[in-house]
DNA sequence: CAACAATCGATTATCGACAATCGGTCGGTC
DNA sequence: GACCGACCGATTGTCGATAATCGATTGTTG
């Protein structure tokens, strides 16, 4: 019952969306990276419309970034963006939480348990792309808990654009400690408690930012010579990660 | 030039985008609406593909309603889904409120009271539109002043869907009453005190959110009787001018 | 008469081609 | 030699046409 994307998917442009959203996180399309419609449509042999169409929804995620004729490039935020992001997300998944505790079942707490179990494995086995994708899950299962569809749209839309960029834009950080970040969150859940979990989730993105302030210390991520090194090869294509200006070739 | 929404408006999707909203707003395309894309394209002159973009831009707004191959509809919101909205936008403006008030100026304070006084001026003249307008440029302002960009980037695309159906839905409203809700919360902003703000903000969704419901206890919008059949009949010539009856009344 | 399958009209999704626009380069002028 | 304006290649924005899909209708069968 609940689940309900698995299916309807001839629609060509969600399936460039998925791709062009997964090669972005892969780190093909580094941030900066341009991204050209007929180079993509000539890549997966369709046509220009389901690109464009998919390039648009990736811009509303806030993952790309277009002007009118100039085309769009995947966005390049800033450390004091990403904060930004972290203080908003903050504040609504704290109201998530406040609103889906007294509604909580104990299957509900079971699943978040679950989505925290896989992040510490995935974090173990060195499985960033995996970790990442529980911890949206958990941070997301809370805001869909909450019943409120409309914080879940607002969530939605911005939970890839700060997602991308920690799983890529910062190799050194240590992901087991990012785990063990979750486990006052969930057990503020099991407590029940509203206010302890707005203390708790406003202090895991406190500290999260803190952690990610301190990598940027040494490595800031918007110098040029900068991110993903090791993470950049495969694509043909030129992506030149520093400076805007990579002319192409 | 500071003003950069006046250029590049060669755009046809944006104009097409303008010209839809602005449709909607005005009651033509009540909610429940289908609008189908070919006809609007005809009677716009363009091709299908602009009118295309522009309602996927108006769907990543949250104005309409699109499913694969069934095509656009209008939003229509339940009541429930409209106070979800407010509580989300408590938060966020409350948010919003509390990272501006260190860095506001007198001058910013004067523009903030600039528009709750056009909102009075609108609201005795009996112009909803001027006052829906004024009324979104009072919290967006706010929102902007936070000097968080993430956070201003997400409440843009919660707030035209709030907008839309509090201009329409709501026609028995007393604007005058609504305009005043505005003054405790420019109040707080000039004492430059974040907790009053929070309070305050809070409190005026609150009551927004009562006063809706209190009108809603009278004329509910999702009652039955009022479904899309009716009222869309698919008239070729499209759209009677000037107020096409919705459906309810 | 009810249930079901094939068909039809309407509309969306996709395609391939063309025009508009951008950034940069080359040549000319002072 | 520096500044300015017209071409150039590359890429996006728009178009018209076609294929794919949906919902409803109609005809058939038990």
């Amino acid at each position: 019952m609940p689940h309900d994307a698995a299916i309807s998917r001839s629609v060509l442009s969600d399936q460039v969306k998925d791709r062009l959203l997964q090669a972005i996180l892969a780190g093909r399309y580094p941030p900066g990276a341009r991204i050209v419609e007929t180079r993509v449509a000539r890549e997966l042999g369709t046509s220009q419309a389901p690109v464009r169409e998919a390039l648009r929804d990736l811009e509303a995620l806030g993952v790309v970034e277009t002007t009118a004729f100039r085309g769009a490039r995947v966005r390049r935020p800033t450390s004091a963006e990403l904060l930004e992001g972290f203080t908003v997300r903050a504040e609504l998944e704290s109201l998530g939480a406040r609103l889906a505790i007294p509604r909580l079942t104990d299957e509900d707490l079971c699943v978040l348990a679950g989505y925290l179990e896989e992040m510490r494995r995935a974090a173990n086995d060195g499985d960033v792309y995996a970790e990442a994708t529980a911890d949206a899950a958990f941070h997301g299962q809370i805001v869909a808990l909450s019943g409120n569809a409309t914080l879940q749209r607002v969530w939605k839309t911005l939970e890839p654009f700060s997602r991308t960029y920690i799983t890529m834009v910062v190799p050194g950080v240590d992901r087991r400690r990012i785990a063990e970040l979750h486990a006052p969150v969930l057990a503020a859940l099991q407590m029940r408690d509203a206010s302890v979990a707005d203390t708790v989730i406003h202090d895991h993105f406190a500290d999260t930012a803190e952690m990610l302030a301190s990598l940027w210390a040494s490595a800031p991520p918007t110098t040029p010579g900068d991110a993903s090194p090791s993470s950049v090869p495969s694509t043909p294509s030129e992506a030149s990660p520093s400076g805007d200006a990579p002319p192409d070739r």
